[in-house]
DNA sequence: GGCCGCATTGTGACCGGTAACAATCCTGGC
DNA sequence: GCCAGGATTGTTACCGGTCACAATGCGGCC
């Protein structure tokens, strides 16, 4: 029972070592589960601990000990669903192997910001995790200090420079690619793609995937739409594609985009599945509800997440540099917005 | 330029302090601008900086000092957009103070689980934001460690035990009483309600503006329907209210629930808003874009998170124990889910 | 009984900063 | 030319842990 009343320091252990008749590297050492500690002092050093109510200090035993048990997530958005599931996936890993997580969102992909940013970060940190789906994440990843260990969460792996380090995936190109299948074995005879800002300067791995289905089916293989990240990019894409009655299925980088895209044909009065298909990416939790309901690629972000975690734990743990990498499978799931065109 | 090629250990102050020929302590100076240094020297110093790399260790930095330059956000979740929201707006104001924020899911709302996250949180840092909308986040208000700053966002404010702490809020109760007057106002005789899973044991502050509203038009109170948080919950709850004829209006206690709601009465042949209306809350992006546009209350949640991290800097810059609180004002967004009964 | 070796425990330095106070440098006034 | 006193700068301790190594205790063996 602690009833001081008001506030005061928090004990140390010197204190504790104090109040337990023994030396502070004792306490040390108990805080620790060394092996060779007596027993009964063990338990002597324990019941001080508790008595005071000492916690040990992060703060010091990072600075003592040069190990810093947390990692920062960097990453452009917390409000999408995929980033926000990935972010959701390393806390939840972190948290069962005691590591505090911080999150630093970048606001833009020039240089001054992403490496303020990463400064910033890496200044408190053990370790990074770099969310590098878009340009802000990539520059990021490509800026970030060597001496702290990074893994990146990816959509397309490579060995060159900007991405010269661990990393998990999803496999984004075998997705998109089927997907476009699916639209295509309904009877399609192309497929549209609304892209999502792409990382790379090359093209995305949604987009390779799209675009290798099409060619292998020996479709036409229509220009990309460009777009944003939200609902009412879409909104703007979908204006634009209404107005093409080539136009039957359209594939969109992500759910939200979908969404927006459904509305705006509906709005122009061109019925989905009817008139045209949709199809969504990454499976946010409404896309199931919305009518009609989406046909999209399920990805488990929150199991990237994890395993980014885990990576970087075991690089933190061993600083072994070793390049290991994973993979989740993306899985289609068919709902109403996809359907073979009215006239094939 | 560096090029030194291979990891070293970043250099200290008094790397820094040799390099210039000064004392270590003068370097301590210059990087806190302290005014008595002479500009030559300052200049100096700043010099051998620039050319060592040097960064200040934030670790020792809190070590010293005491002050710690980092927040965390205790909260039972970082998908659902309202809880999403305020961390955004928390991590845009704390990297403008050029703070540090650590983020921390409350997985259940049980006292061993929430006190060794409250713990934990607490360890390492300076303040502690906690997101109170739910059981799980005001057990942790209430178990936070009187020592530590906290600020609260909640959804109603109490001076009572669990609530003593300095908060901001939205005005959810008046936003609740708004949504279902307007629901009255378009002729209907009544309101269900479909709660999320509310943090206080009195009834919440929505469910009090939706009766109070209720009340006050001399119309009946039907039970509130109690569900989860995401659009499955509303689909629950959707498929129960489809089977009783007098439900004509419905107020969800969030987005994805409305959604949810919508779709079970879709697939039960009731449409919406000629069917019945419904009415969500807190806006998400898509919930413009969804057919029939939802009808939903706005609020302002990263607006809310920024005051949240302000409130808290306030408290850890003047160790004031000021109680200032902060509202923003919950504006209704009428679209085309809501509109007047078929049969009035 | 004396000595050796392992099990325990203690000592002092150090991590990279800040805080408090002492020391030195200048400058103006007489 | 000398001295007071503010402007600069240096010295030393300390934050709360860990680390490396020294010191002590104890049991077994000859």
């Amino acid at each position: 029972m602690n009833v001081t009343g008001h506030t005061r320091r928090q004990p140390s252990i010197r204190d504790v070592a104090t109040a337990a008749g023994v030396s502070h590297q004792t306490v040390s050492r108990v805080i620790n589960n060394h092996p060779s500690v007596k027993s009964a002092t063990r338990e002597r050093v324990n019941r001080a601990i508790e008595e005071l109510g000492f916690r040990r200090s992060a703060t010091a035993l990072a600075l003592a000990s040069g190990r810093n048990r947390s990692v920062t997530v960097l990453t452009a958005n917390t409000t999408h669903h995929g980033y926000a599931s990935v972010l959701q996936g390393v806390e939840e890993a972190a948290r069962k192997a005691a590591y505090a997580v911080g999150i630093s969102v970048l606001e833009s992909a020039d240089e001054q910001t992403v490496s303020a940013a990463v400064q910033r970060a890496g200044d408190s940190v053990g370790g990074l995790i770099v969310i590098a789906y878009d340009p802000a994440g990539v520059a990021a990843l490509a800026a970030a200090d060597p001496d702290v260990p990074v893994v990146g969460v990816v959509e397309t792996p490579s060995q060159e420079p900007p991405h010269d380090r661990p990393w998990v995936w999803t496999d984004d190109r075998r997705a998109a690619y089927e997907a476009t299948g699916h639209l295509l074995s309904l009877g399609h005879r192309s497929v549209h793609y609304v892209a999502i800002p792409s990382g790379t300067h090359r093209v995305s791995a949604r987009t390779a995937g799209w675009q290798q289905a099409l060619e292998d089916a020996g479709a036409a293989v229509p220009e990309v739409v460009h777009e944003g990240w939200g609902p009412q990019s879409g909104y703007a894409a979908g204006s634009r594609l209404a107005r093409d009655p080539d136009v039957t299925a359209v594939l969109c980088g992500n759910d939200d985009l979908a969404i927006g895209v459904m509305r705006a044909l509906h709005e122009a009065g061109r019925s989905v599945p009817g008139d045209v298909s949709v199809v969504g990416f990454d499976d946010a939790p409404h896309s199931a509800f919305v009518t009609p309901s989406l046909t999209t690629v399920r990805l488990d972000f929150s199991g990237l997440g994890r395993s980014a975690f885990d990576l970087l734990h075991g690089l933190l743990a061993t600083s072994t540099p070793v390049q290991y990498h994973s993979a989740a499978v993306p899985e289609l799931v068919v709902r109403e917005s996809s359907a073979p065109p009215r006239h094939p």
